[in-house]
DNA sequence: CCGTGATTTCAGAACTTTCTGAAATCTATG
DNA sequence: CATAGATTTCAGAAAGTTCTGAAATCACGG
């Protein structure tokens, strides 16, 4: 690996936070160097790049693009395929989201949802339908919260995280106005 | 293996789902198992609930316990410890989210603070840079938001979510009142 | 402060994932 | 349609992890 040092920490890092990630460290890596990448880059740039092998380098770029995260962009004039992440950091997080959902979250809710729909037949199994039926409630909530959530423009998006809690005031704002409403009605 | 096929079904599939959340199979399993179970569970319990080795369950409770997803429940007259998970699933979420972030986000936003103190020595340095700036400013956007979300009871927080998409409106509602008053103070 | 039972630690076995180089396949020309 | 370069596939080697049983440690009642 030979690359300037600000770039050799950032890819390293990646690299070692893969794991915890759930992705390995090449594709941690190629990840990394792509993103700080000023051009589309090939398959054997990267392999400069990093000093990993050829193979594993285009298992690591089919992994990235089956993750939305890495896409194929073509240079004129240059047969060999060139990759790019994508350069929008909001759409690389709609994209995280979207996939880390897919993996880690539906398959739960729909094997929740079938046991749900079964009879228990002991005691002990009304007691744990009953816990899964809480975990469900809670899992489809932020689903559908986030389901909204995601339709959202980026620039509304951005307005609300940079109204953080505060968003509760607003809240209670709204109660009051439509508080009075109703009061006036009633009256 | 020898329990109701319902909590059965549930135990297999947290295994099976650990190696996607960053956690082995029988700590998922284990999780599973003390989640749905209506009494605190004691380790050898759980070795003849799911049938792998005393050793396996004691690292895997010790895991959970470092997770904060599992605590320690004294049962009067018992030397042996018994284990159970916080019941609330908000508290569950709560304590999720605060550890993913502790061990997936943070360690990546000390990184990218650190690179980008340093001064850059080379064109290709400097655009590197501003990538990294551009995630940085993105998860620490993130995490603020965060760090204001978590503060708030449950039940605003159950109300925000019912809310979902919906907020905008009450944002835009907002921005109108705004105006109308700025408008009144300015004439 | 000994003995008993609960719990943890740890070295290595079993298993899984990751990585490589060689061979196979694909693809765009001349 | 042959060829040269690019890319992918794949079997097995290397590395990493998870799991076990045996031994060590701990902790409490007598």
């Amino acid at each position: 690996m030979n690359l300037p040092p600000l770039v050799q920490s950032f890819v390293l890092h990646f690299g070692e936070m893969g794991s915890r990630w759930g992705i390995n460290r090449t594709v941690g890596q190629i990840y990394a160097l792509l993103y700080v990448s000023p051009r589309p880059l090939c398959a054997d740039d990267i392999v400069d790049a990093l000093g990993v092998s050829r193979s594993n380098v285009s298992m690591g770029l089919r992994e990235l693009q089956a993750w939305n995260l890495v896409l194929p962009k073509h240079i004129p004039d240059d047969r060999r395929d060139h990759f790019t992440t994508p350069d929008d950091v909001w759409q690389i997080l709609r994209v995280l989201a979207e996939e880390r959902k897919k993996r880690e979250v539906d398959p739960t809710l729909s094997v929740l949802r079938e046991l749900l729909m079964q009879t228990p037949g002991s005691e002990e199994e009304r007691h744990a339908q009953a816990r899964m039926a809480e975990m469900h409630g809670l899992i489809d909530r932020l689903t559908t919260w986030y389901e909204d959530v995601k339709r959202l423009e980026t620039e509304r998006l951005a307005a609300l995280l940079a109204l953080g809690a505060r968003v509760t005031r607003l809240l209670e704002a709204k109660d009051k106005v439509v508080g009075l409403v109703r009061g006036r009605k009633e009256s």
